[in-house]
DNA sequence: GCAATATTTAGATATTTGTCTAAATATATA
DNA sequence: TATATATTTAGACAAATATCTAAATATTGC
């Protein structure tokens, strides 16, 4: 997991909120950014940080472009933090 | 939980390595800057990023101020991670 | 009280980042 | 093939941020 990408990528309000939308399943980029106040432009420097952090997968469909989660980092992301603070019988983190 | 100010204070990787400095027990922030290149006034200003996220807490102790870590947050953190991605039984996240 | 040590605050600066407009690319359809 | 729709890329700009130096504050011990 690219760590630091991820940590930036959770960083902004819009990106986590663009992670909740889908949620619920996947999306095009135009039917996420209709709850969003921005251009397209701007959403898509956003999916272009998610993509990097591993934290979004596409596929094109047609004329759209489809937008997934892919929870598999989520899961690492977790479990990296889970292991960053110390709890009994883990005293130090870990590894 | 301030998710916003959780998520920023994280996203640096200076932070984030004061933070695993801070898993082994407390240490003054004097200690914490003997493992980094920068200056106490950098450091210091991390502290206080961190501080607003209630990542870590402070005590004077004499002439030192010592950190240690908040492990509240971070298990916060972790749950929220948890919610933010859809597993089975949970579809949706939550919420 | 004064000097030494530890830390923070203030102010400046360079870099990064989120946003925009305008233009480019890709696909669908008439 | 031309036009419309969906999305991205390029380039500019303002706001946020990480860092520094210099100065201020707090504490200890002589």
């Amino acid at each position: 997991m690219k760590q630091q990408e991820v940590f930036k990528a959770m960083a902004d309000p819009t990106r986590r909120a663009i992670l909740k939308r889908l949620q619920s399943g996947a999306l095009s980029a135009g039917e996420i950014g209709e709850a969003f106040d921005i251009t397209p432009a701007s959403l898509s420097h956003h999916f272009n940080v998610l993509k990097q952090a591993d934290l979004v997968r596409t596929e094109r469909r047609g004329q759209y472009i489809v937008y997934s989660l892919n929870s598999t980092v989520f899961e690492d992301l977790a479990r990296m933090l889970m292991d960053l603070f110390p709890s009994k019988g883990n005293a130090g983190g870990k590894k």
